[in-house]
DNA sequence: GATATTTGATATGGTCCATAACAATTATCA
DNA sequence: TGATAATTGTTATGGACCATATCAAATATC
């Protein structure tokens, strides 16, 4: 018996215990999701790996990923913040939070500042290139990204769904 | 330095090249997410993570995640397919699709038969323990929590969103 | 019957997420 | 004031999830 609990060390039963013979399904059809076509978390999250996924390719040109560019966003929209006003305010934790400004500041993006009034804390500033950077993204993500959405939704539908789901992330 | 190169590998500015004082923001006001609330990826990530939140609170007397009450369903929806079918529509690899099955299996909530064609594939199906766990699991679904999505949305709204979210899992 | 493909599995590495702990600094308050 | 507590950025660490390469056994292909 290991100690750590991963799932992956759970016992699995040997082979020998498996030797009843079973048929198979006979006709090699599409499997049939039955009642998780009706639960909202599983399209939820099929949904959203699809819309990130779209986001990288649009935004591919500026190598960001939906993290670092929501980051960039708010350190633009609010300027004079530090560290742990940036994350908390993201949903990443602090520890966390310190890798990713450091890929941000090598490529000087952002950069961190010491605070004059609190010498612990570090504002976090965007830099020039920063704001050209997330100008040039704005437009990639308004132009491709957003655009495509709206096309597939339809606009009406697009807005009631931001609504919905700015909705369930508030009050849920 | 290390050899890996890992975001958190990335070089950091030294402590002495951030040096310069900035003002902090005077006010402690809430944030501004500015265009971010626009971002219908943004939202939709953090809804997902509010709603799987809330799947593991309502399920939690029967210790299942959404990934595996996913599984369950499936089996039971789709008797007699092996292991790759099974993980091919849920999008799991079958590397991982390995240790899911082993935890599954070792609750004894459902168990892999060898074919009665083809001695390579696993056929997975539900045991009785496991049809009994998936259907308490789907009361608790139900009554629980797609009961307080549908509450929080309205019927309506709830069910539109089902049907917008599938159409992007689906052709986005 | 030789070769290619499929299936389940292992190993491995990356990314993201969560917690504990630490030094430096600041706040609290007796 | 000075002792103690809290905060900030950081490091270390481990778990969960995801992706790729590879393997042996079994099957398919030709």
């Amino acid at each position: 018996m290991t100690v750590s609990k991963t799932a992956a060390d759970t016992a699995r039963p040997s082979r020998a215990s498996r030797k009843d013979l079973v048929e198979p399904a006979a006709d090699d059809s599409v499997l049939q999701l039955g009642e998780l076509a009706g639960l909202l978390g599983y399209s939820l999250k099929r949904a959203q790996l699809k819309v990130f996924e779209d986001f990288l390719r649009c935004v591919a040109p500026l190598q960001l990923t939906p993290a670092q560019f929501s980051v960039l966003l708010l350190l633009d929209k609010n300027p004079g913040r530090n560290q742990t006003e940036i994350a908390n305010t993201l949903g990443i934790l602090r520890p966390n939070f310190v890798a990713m400004l450091d890929a941000l500041e090598s490529r000087d993006l952002c950069s961190r500042m010491r605070s004059a009034n609190d010498r612990r804390s570090h504002i976090v500033v965007l830099t020039e290139k920063g704001r050209a950077v997330l100008a040039r993204a704005k437009k990639f993500v308004a132009n491709k990204h957003e655009a495509r959405l709206i096309e597939v939704l339809g606009p009406e539908h697009h807005a009631l769904m931001l609504e919905m789901l700015a909705k369930l992330a508030r009050e849920f």
